[in-house]
DNA sequence: ACCTGAACACCGTTCAAGT
DNA sequence: ACCTGAACACCGTTCAAGT
């Protein structure tokens, strides 16, 4: 049922995924869902949990520098929210609340303790990164409430308005349609977002700091 | 209306703004509504444009080295974004598509390629800037879609749950449980989110970049 | 120019009842 | 243990009609 739902989000958006949709997908009545799931939100939350199921954090934060380290968590989770880009906002709210997100957290918390930052800055980062991961996958274009067919019409419609904007007043969005409105190369993409994510921590890590470990 | 609306969103959530509620507040049949707005999606729409209406980007980006002028941007757009927290993620699709927005891209954009970046780059970092101001905004805890009331209970709720997790299995996340769940200074929060986005900027900035201005 | 009534196709959810 | 029927309180939206 989970999974039904996260196909469905898949292919026509988060929206789409009711109650009574998914009822009708199994060939049955509404109400037969309730004995499944208490409510609606339950079914989001466990979609949510889904996301992280597949994370085998043991396999990526073992090894080399702790920069690495931290990149291959953080590309992991990019990794797994990709597979269901429509859910993945959902994702956010649950990695502190199902057993995979508390093994990706206490990883990641204890990695970044070990490079020298103290509990609570730690945890800013953790948050701010599982925050990235998120918001790199639920990027532009097109909602993730939108169903994959619309995604295209929206984009070219955005790209036609950027383009036909006075180019005296703003040339550089002129320029730029088509680069603000698309993502021509995906991994280059994420791989962009996760340098600037782990450039950021790097340059905000007091120097001299101690490695206890 | 899109004020009205705007603060419905801040007491009760994004999901209370509804046409019908929204016809309810003005004593007024929600068909009277469509006289004013083509549908719920223009009225959403308007609300995201609102969010950007008051940057001044002029003051903000005139002077001094083009990463405070950067800094100086993305504060004032996070600053815009936290005066109506449930309604900010709104505003990360409409950034591109209302003339404050443009004025505040353009503008980053230019400012980028003064700084010596490539247009390209130019762009993704400003679209990387934006979805940054948004999620520190429309972060933890408690989704934008909660009322205020609840939003207590559920932050507790889920300190609890840490809390009480295994000590042996996540000695941090139990350690950490309170500072994962809440964010005690307000103001120091969104200062580090910005450092954090501006050092990783710093940090990928090809070292001999040219300054062309 | 601005609003209403009636209607339609959707939601989530409860609760008693069926097998 | 698992599902259904009927019902309720909600949605957004259209369209003809009122003033």
């Amino acid at each position: 049922m989970v999974d039904r739902a996260l196909a469905l989000a898949d292919v026509e958006g988060l929206d789409a995924v009711t109650i009574r949709r998914l009822a009708q997908e199994f060939g049955v009545t509404p109400m037969a869902l309730y004995w499944h799931v208490r409510n609606k939100d339950e079914l989001l939350d466990a979609m949510g949990d889904r996301l992280f199921a597949d994370i085998d954090v043991d396999a990526l934060a073992s090894t080399g520098p702790w920069q690495q380290q931290l990149r291959r968590l953080v590309a992991a989770l990019v990794a797994a929210l990709r597979a269901h880009p429509a859910a993945a906002m959902l994702g956010a709210q649950r990695v502190l609340f199902c057993e995979s997100g508390w093994e990706l957290a206490e990883r990641t918390l204890q990695l970044l303790v070990k490079a020298g930052f103290e509990v609570g800055m730690a945890c800013d980062i953790a948050s701010y990164a599982m925050q990235t991961a998120v918001m790199l996958v639920v990027r532009r274009p097109g909602e993730p409430t939108t169903a994959v067919d619309e995604r295209e019409a929206i984009t070219t419609a955005k790209r036609t308005v950027l383009a036909q904007l006075p180019r005296d007043r703003y040339p550089l969005l002129v320029e730029s349609a088509v680069a603000l409105t698309s993502v021509d190369d995906e991994e280059a993409y994420y791989r962009f977002g996760i340098d600037l994510f782990i450039a950021g921590i790097e340059g905000i890590r007091p120097k001299g700091a101690k490695r206890p470990s």
